[in-house]
DNA sequence: AATGCCATTCTTGTATACACAAACATTGAC
DNA sequence: GTCAATGTTTGTGTATACAAGAATGGCATT
């Protein structure tokens, strides 16, 4: 537990939304929700508070506090915007190399081998986001990493939905086989390239991800 | 005044800090602040939370709320993630421009021909706010959109010291019009490198900022 | 004279209480 | 029978009070 209970409660109830515990369009009762922390209700507004203004709910007065639902036209636009961020990543990670970046990427690209082959789709889906963060890292800009972080963790939703997906598995592996030459080769605009398809959902995989949230 | 005391707080505040009313490292006492708006403590809290959750603030437990200091290395950063993002928004444009977006960039982009023929640099800072703003809803992107918006939001106080510096009102007008021509021409590729460079801060504007920074 | 410990004060953090607004239901009137 | 108005209940919004922790200053001791 955090030094602080409302900050406590913001991680909680943030995780419980990126969990799906909490669903879209549900209504988050400040009550309830004080029981079930055990706290009273002054952190709990607290909280929601601060989820309100990161924007994963929204508090309209007098209505009550509603998780907000992006709708698949919105999960679009931020995939786009996440591929944008991670082209900049990529392409700064391979200007900015180092030993430390360079071993932290070879060691999760490893792990995702080794997820990817053995078709565990849950273990990949951890090691994919160690490899993700690893190249955001060896980026080197603070303000990008956190960027990518944050709306990484909001899309980790819907990123998981995808790997469901037939043969996306060792796809995707192969995809971040070529980022890696590229980012090890030193060659930014390659990795720009590369990393802004992997991580967009163009064509057909747009509909595979409406088609998964519908079947939720 | 909004619907919610401890929201227009947080906008009050936000505009104070992002105006250098309050600067970087200043220490914002509860109850002050609570006097100044002639409220009580709790929306102050409320507020505060939300800006630490957004980002422009630091609320340390038990040690107050002070105003965060980005650094210059930061802010590069900073110019750094939004220029990559104008990029994309500018490609977008060129792709989807419609009658209303057009007319929108074509009418902005004239008031800044007037203010920075009149050398009127606090009159260009403004139209050029509404030229970029232009771009954004031309993107069709709601969500890229919003993030464009809060991003030059926090970057303001430093856009206006830029705008300071010799000759660069004259500059900054002919890279709009280039990059209007790109994006009136459909040549997404062309208008995302232009905006790119437009934006960012590349050698010597980095001197640039610094020493502007420096001398407040 | 310097350092360490204790106490006091200030500030944050949490909870409770009170007030206001909105929505729903019930009753009365047309 | 239907519609409107009023009252009650529920839930949000704000403020105040109380508690706990941290920092600073002073005093005492080495």
């Amino acid at each position: 537990m955090s030094e602080n209970v409302g900050r406590w409660l913001r991680d909680e109830i943030e995780n419980a939304i990126l969990s799906s515990e909490f669903v879209p369009g549900e209504r988050l009762d400040e009550t309830v929700l004080a029981n079930r922390f055990g706290v009273s209700r002054t952190p709990v507004r607290e909280a929601l508070m601060q989820l309100d203004a990161i924007g994963l709910i929204e508090i309209r007065p007098r209505r009550g506090a509603v998780v907000i639902d992006p709708g698949p036209h919105r999960i679009y636009e931020m995939f786009e915007v996440m591929a944008e961020l991670e082209g900049l990543a990529g392409s700064l990670a391979a200007r900015r190399l180092d030993k430390t970046s360079r071993d932290a990427i070879t060691a999760s690209h490893s792990r995702c081998e080794q997820s990817a082959g053995a078709g565990d789709s849950d273990a990949y889906y951890y090691d994919n986001e160690e490899f993700h963060k690893a190249i955001y890292a060896a980026s080197r800009s603070d303000f990008l990493q956190e960027q990518c972080v944050q709306l990484h963790r909001r899309l980790r939703p819907y990123r998981r939905l995808q790997l469901r997906v037939r043969n996306r598995l060792s796809t995707s592996f192969l995809e971040h086989c070529a980022i890696v030459d590229a980012i090890f080769a030193g060659n930014g605009d390659e990795a720009r390239r590369l990393l802004r398809t992997h991580v967009g959902i163009q064509g057909e995989r747009f509909s595979d991800l409406v088609a998964s949230m519908a079947a939720r």
